[in-house]
DNA sequence: AAACATTTGTCCGTATGTATA
DNA sequence: ATATACATACGGACAAATGTT
């Protein structure tokens, strides 16, 4: 079996880049909670870093919409409503359906293989209760097929609203059900079809059961 | 008649925020060119500004694509291929359809006319080879729409999305034509009759036959 | 190969403007 | 209402890294 090659390039990680993935990932996780208010000083501090690269970090956090800046006044961890849910996945949805389309021409049976697989290893997760290794997966799994679509707008766009799903998930402690596993599936088959229509209305029909299973009182 | 009142907060604009937009709009119309390398300082210079906000300013318009950085080595203008239309205008596409889509249940008839009325100020720019009040107008007649779905994450991935259609236009003379036109009485038509499918169904036509009649050889 | 010239990345000081007592 | 404390926005200087002669 062929070991997986690293191909990243020898990362010379800047200190923005850091201050960005660190807050980020606090903002997801919740350290950082919402509506807190952000002071650059001390974020330098806690991360050992100067102001600037923690101000430029929180200037890409403001156009992903994980902080809100008030110029001049302050800087807030944005708020966070499970509501927001309805807003996510319909967009996440349709660009979705619309990579996998995309996708078609270009799946082979490596691809195939690879989803197969990386359903598997969803499945364990969720089996072993392990909610947020699932929605990893499940990530990894819909990025199978983004990065086969070979556009980078979508790419772009996708890798942002899952960042926010994440987040959703962690503050919500939200869970993914065997239901999504049975729909991968649905949707590694109906890819082997080459069939769009058929896998827009899966996804489709995913999202509006996702909405109700998740947002449930 | 009631005088119509600017709500626009007295913005005082920063000037990262100014630097932001004219280093765009200067992308967007060619005045730096694809490749083109550029310069904290000189920017700078030019904008009266330090190298801080020219930094900042130039970090978001990487993240939105119109920049690429290479850390510690250069910051350029991002190149434009005619190809990429090819990549923009499907997720431009179901975007839209899926801000129809949610836009429906909130359209009144005073959102109906409003659509109207910018159509038909459409047409007349259209029929006057003013290609560039042309498209803006076909981007304020989709706003409408997108405006109406009450999305943010919709709204904030249509505006970048359409930055580049703008950029793409300009760098390469494309010019809307009358059947855009027609398309847009037909989506009002669709809207009012508040059939989604075939909303969808004309979006998506709509890009098709786009690509085609601009991308053509 | 090594010193140089550029350009970027980072740090920190200061002024402006905001909130609070 | 005034003054005080404080956070932000910006400027300018230094350091690190690149590629160039």
């Amino acid at each position: 079996m062929p070991i997986p090659v690293d191909h990243s390039k020898p990362v010379r990680v800047s200190a923005k880049e850091s201050a960005y993935l660190q807050l980020q990932q606090w903002i997801i996780d919740g350290t950082l909670q919402p509506e807190e208010k952000l002071i650059d000083t001390e974020l330098a501090q806690a991360l050992s870093l100067s102001r600037t690269p923690i101000r430029e970090a929180l200037q890409l956090l403001e156009v992903q919409g994980f902080v809100e800046m008030f110029p001049g006044k302050a800087t807030r961890v944005t708020n966070i409503k499970k509501d927001d849910l309805k807003n996510l996945l319909p967009p996440l949805a349709v660009l979705q359906a619309l990579a996998a389309e995309l996708a078609i021409p270009n799946l082979d049976d490596q691809t195939f293989q690879l989803m197969h697989e990386t359903n598997e290893r969803f499945i364990k997760a969720i089996d072993s209760q392990d909610g947020f290794s699932a929605l990893k997966i499940d990530q990894e799994f819909h990025q199978i097929i983004v990065d086969a679509a070979n556009n980078s707008y979508i790419h772009s766009m996708l890798g942002s609203l899952q960042s926010h799903v994440r987040r959703q998930f962690f503050h919500h402690s939200l869970m993914l059900t065997k239901s999504s596993y049975d729909e991968h599936v649905q949707i590694i088959q109906t890819l082997k079809e080459r069939d769009p229509e058929k896998v827009s209305q899966i996804m489709k029909s995913n999202w509006v059961r996702t909405i109700e299973e998740l947002t449930a009182v």
